[in-house]
Order: structure tokens, then sequence, then C-alpha cells
DNA sequence: TTTAGTGCAAAAACTTTGCAATTTA
DNA sequence: TAAATTGCAAAGTTTTTGCACTAAA
């Protein structure tokens, strides 16, 4: 889900697109599994408050996610699906591309798919 | 990796394997991705302290993996894979066995995978 | 016996809430 | 204009730290 997308969708659900939103929103967008200093750094005209909740009214729509990457909690545009490579050594998170993911046929009796969210753990080269 | 794995990795790692310890790794063992206060129930003998450190040491040799799957943390055994069901609507989590996933080819530069855990977002059946 | 681990109490960090002022649709 | 939103200050939670005591190897 994009940016644009993700407007609507907040005009859609009946909420306002203060700016306040939509500078989180962008902060969000403009990186990728950020923690909240990380993101306040992004928008720091917004107070502490609005940004926590902004991120529970997003969350909340689906369009952001929050992710534990090992050092606690992490922000994201809840695109469709993300692919996190995390080492276990030194904490770094990249990201990749291609999805190793197949759902097809996937159990859990009429459960409607949206997204996912991989996260690889082991060793990077770096850390070897 | 089971338990008595996760005993030896604790005593392979120079700490000690002791009672608290034990206890609360039995505790995560017991559940799947519970958080603080349901581990805590499990083994009330043991400070919270002390849970917060084991909790930290476990993660620190991989034995125990803290996720966010929507309401704050959680935690369970870093057992090779995981993949959860995440219902957006009422929070709900299920997990299923069947492996989805393939890395062979991963991207990543020599990357070494140890592990991985899969959340699948959507919405379940009863909530549909 | 030595070093690591525990638990208490306190500190620090993080997150939520109440409320008056402000702003969006 | 009415209802939603913001931000401050304060309250509540959660997590970490300092330190004396205890226990595992």
């Amino acid at each position: 889900m994009g940016f644009e997308a993700a407007v609507g969708k907040i005009r859609g659900s009946g909420h306002k697109a203060t700016p306040q939103r939509l500078a989180v929103l962008a902060a969000i967008a403009a990186g990728r599994h950020q923690d909240l200093e990380e993101i306040r750094a992004r928008c720091p005209e917004v107070g502490v408050v609005t940004v926590y909740r902004a991120l529970d009214l997003f969350s909340g729509l689906g369009l952001v996610r929050r992710l534990d990457l090992g050092y606690g909690p992490r922000y994201e545009l809840a695109e469709d699906h993300h692919h996190h490579l995390i080492c276990e050594r030194c904490g770094s998170v990249t990201e990749f591309e291609r999805c190793p993911v197949d759902l097809q046929g996937l159990p859990g009796g009429g459960f409607e798919v949206r997204a996912h969210s991989l996260e690889v753990y082991g060793t990077c080269s770096g850390c070897r």
C-alpha cells in the first residue's frame, strides 16, 4: 500500500487527514522498520502524544504494522509483504524483495489473507 | 529447538542453569506466543526482574524470540520456524504447521539462515 | 571458593489519559 | 458549527539498574 492509498484510507474511514497525521505517515513511509525515535526525528513538529495516537490509528486501519525485530517496537507501512533478514549477532536488519512465500492452500479454514511479514533469523556475512 | 537442547545451550554458553531460568524456560515452552503476564503466571516463584533478565539472556542465545503480534511483546521458543495467522479484526493468533516458505537461493550475500518466523495478516473466518 | 545470579527497592523509560484549546470537514 | 484532534501535564505501565545477599559449578 502506497502513501496515497493510505491517505485515502484515513479519509475513507471517517477520520481527518490532519497535517500531523500526514507528517507521521510520511515519516514512516520515508524509512523502513524505524523505531519511535527515528520516526519522531522526521516530524519533530508533531507532539509525542500525537505520534502515539497516529500510530494507534494507523495500526487499527491496517496501514502501519508494528514489528519486533529484537530491540523494541518498530513500525513500517503495511505493504502486502515484507521480508527481513535479521542478524542474531549484531542485530542488523536488511530487506529483500523476492518473495519466498507461497500461500496457496493455506490452512486456517476461511482465513482471508491480506498481507504477510517474514523474518529470517541467522548470521549476516559480516558476523560470520 | 526443544527444551533439553535449550538447557544445553545455556550451560554450553557458560551460563548457569539456575532453577529460576529453567522455570522461565519451561513456562515459555508450555505455551505459545505468551506475554509477560502469562509467562509469570506459570512461574510465580520467580521475581519479575529475573524473568526479564532470563528473557534477555535467552534472546541473546537465540533460544527465545520476541514477537509483536499487535498487542505488545510476546515470547516463544525460537523453533526453527513458526507460522502465525493473525486476525487484524479481533487480534486472534493461530498457528499452522505446513511451511509455505522456500529459502532456496535467498539473497543477502552469505547470510546464514538459522530460523524464520512468518506472520500472515488478514481476517479470520469468525470476523468475516 | 569464586564468579554468576537473584531479588528488592528505586530509577528510568515508555505509553496512555484527562482536559482545555484548536482545527478540520 | 459540530465533532474530531492536538498538546500539555500528569498518571500509569513497563523495563532497567544499583547493590547486598545467595547459590551454582
